[in-house]
Formats: C-alpha cells, structure tokens, sequence
DNA sequence: TTTATTGCAAATTATTTGCACATCA
DNA sequence: TGATGTGCAAATAATTTGCAATAAA
C-alpha cells in the first residue's frame, strides 16, 4: 500500500504542476495521470486510453490524446518514437534516453550521460546539435542477440562490414 | 552531360541487381530508380512519385510504395525514418548516418565509421547493439542554432542541466 | 503463356480537428 | 458566468491492400 501512497502523491504532483500552468483539473486528467503514474512508464495513447477507460469509460481517445499533450506542454510528460509511428509517453521525472529493441519490443532506459560524449563529437565536428531525447534508438537487446544466434538482422549495418 | 552518363550508369546497375534478384524489370521501376539516383539522396515516397510522373503521369503513388519495398528487400534502396511518420528513401550505396535538423529539415550525411566507436561503448554497456542505420538522428543544426540565439528549443534537454 | 506487376479504389493506422455541449475556476 | 475542456464524428496523413487488368520473361 506505501506504493499505492507514493503513487497517489505523484499523481497529486504533476496535477498540481498542470494546473500552475494555467489548466484545469478534470477528472479524465485525473485518471490519465493516474494511468501514467501507474504505469511507471512508457505507453501509447491507446494504452492510455484503455487503462483510464477501466476507471471511466466515457473518457474518449481523443481526450487522451490532447490531455497528453497538455501535459507534455506543462513539462510534465515526454513522448519519444519508437519507429514505426507510434508514439509512447512517459512522466518527465529523469533524462533519459531510451534503447527499443526491434525485434523484441523492449524498451530499456539508459542515463543521459551515457551518451554524452557521443553528442559532444556530433557537435563538434559536423555543427549539429543532437537531441535524442524525443527519440528512440533502435537496434536489438541482448537477449534478442543471443536468441537469435548472434545472427543481428539489424536493418542498418551496424555489423563488421561496414562499407563505410 | 558527363554526369548524366554517369547516372544512367548506375541506373541501369540497380535495375541489374533489381533483376538478378529475380524481379521484372517495368517501365515504373526504371523511371523510380532514375528519380533516385537523380536526386542522388533523399526521396520520400510522394518526391519520388512527383519526379516519376513527369515522366510518365500514369505511375501511381502505391507502385512507388511496392517498388521502393522491393528495392529495400534487393538491398539497393534503404529507407529511414525523420521523425513525425514521413520515411525518405535513398540508394544503399555508402553507409553512413543522418543528422536531420527538426528546425530547418535538412539532412547531414555521417560516415557510419565516424560513431562506430560511440556505439560500440554503449553496445558493451548496456548489452544492446544500436542500429541508428535506419534511423535519424533528431537535432539542430548549426545554421538554425546560430540563427535562434544559441537558443535552441531542442526537445530533449541536451543541454547542460541534465539531471542524469 | 503464366506469373509478376500495376492502377485504382478502398482499407488501415495513428493522430488531429470542428463543433455543440459539459464543467471547472 | 464564462473560458476551458470533453465527447463524438469526421478529417488528415502516410502507407497498405484487394482485385481485376496488364505486361514482362
């Protein structure tokens, strides 16, 4: 139940947080914060939709999806690509990045300065500015690897032939 | 005119490939592939289906779509993702990564070499081997960056307070 | 000939929008 | 009360698919 409790006050958090940015507190809000709380992390608007809709079926997909991005411009949530157009949100709380694992769909969260210097040499010699941070990046987890006899049918190229 | 033979050229390389991996060689699929290597990089669908049509108007947006899948499956084409669902294609012949400028659109080429090291860190670390070869990396460019006041309104937080 | 390809129209998927009604501050 | 938010249905955007007609090998 100390989750439960903990979960509660987050949910309370971010609505605060909404509503110092001028908006109004409704119940659908309620329930889709409730939902992202919960959830403890990525989901699609549709995943959204379902687990507010468990609550209150009335809520409609259209809600969710301005409700989300409502919070999103109040800086509380974060949506990222996972490719092939759909999109996940998450609660704002850590910068991180995120590795998707195509061929199993996971969804593994890596710190910010992991990648650091990785944008430090994108920056400094080709004078851009990366921002994964709305961004996934593909490619396969470990687990996928080693199933699949190390036999990586990633889509780019990553592999050893490289034709540079 | 040297370079126009040069193109038609590797056109007719392509469509050679296209055949040995045992497809037909149409009149749609000539005039898409010469779009490509016209355009000599990035193409979405519709551009390609647009370049094809003024040269014969009867070619529909769908064959573009089936062909550049059947170019992809023989190897010749690849296609990544910028962002917001639109895909842009390009002929397979270098490896190499994109920067796509979310301010200004534009699309810088990397050699895959250049972050090869990078990835192989985050690779090792996080037991995940990154595939980014169909995928876009998101930013600004220099160009916007200079002319938004070093402002720049990237999505991710890439910047210095980075709560890690 | 006979199987791959094409054109066209209709279907999908993910998301957005117009509008009249409901509701929060 | 009066602006903000909501449900619903219809609109988009990008891409895919069924199918009968067409063309390559």
């Amino acid at each position: 139940m100390t989750s439960h409790e903990n979960e509660d006050e987050r949910v309370v958090q971010v609505l605060a947080q909404l509503a110092s940015s001028g908006h109004r507190i409704t119940n659908p809000r309620r329930h889709i914060v409730a939902a992202l709380v919960a959830a403890g992390g990525h989901m699609t608007a549709e995943e959204v939709a379902v687990a507010v809709q468990a609550h209150d079926p009335s809520v409609h997909l259209a809600t969710v999806y301005r409700t989300l991005e409502t919070l999103e411009r109040s800086g509380v949530v974060i949506h990222i690509h996972l490719g092939h157009g759909r999109a996940i949100y998450h609660l704002a709380d850590s910068s991180h990045y995120h590795l998707y694992c195509q061929v199993c769909g996971s969804v593994q969260e890596i710190p910010q300065a992991a990648l650091d210097n990785l944008f430090a040499t994108v920056a400094r010699s080709y004078d851009f500015e990366p921002s994964l941070g709305h961004f996934a990046i593909l490619g396969t987890c470990g687990h996928c690897m080693a199933r699949s006899g190390s036999k990586g049918r990633n889509s780019g190229g990553t592999s050893p032939e490289s034709i540079a």
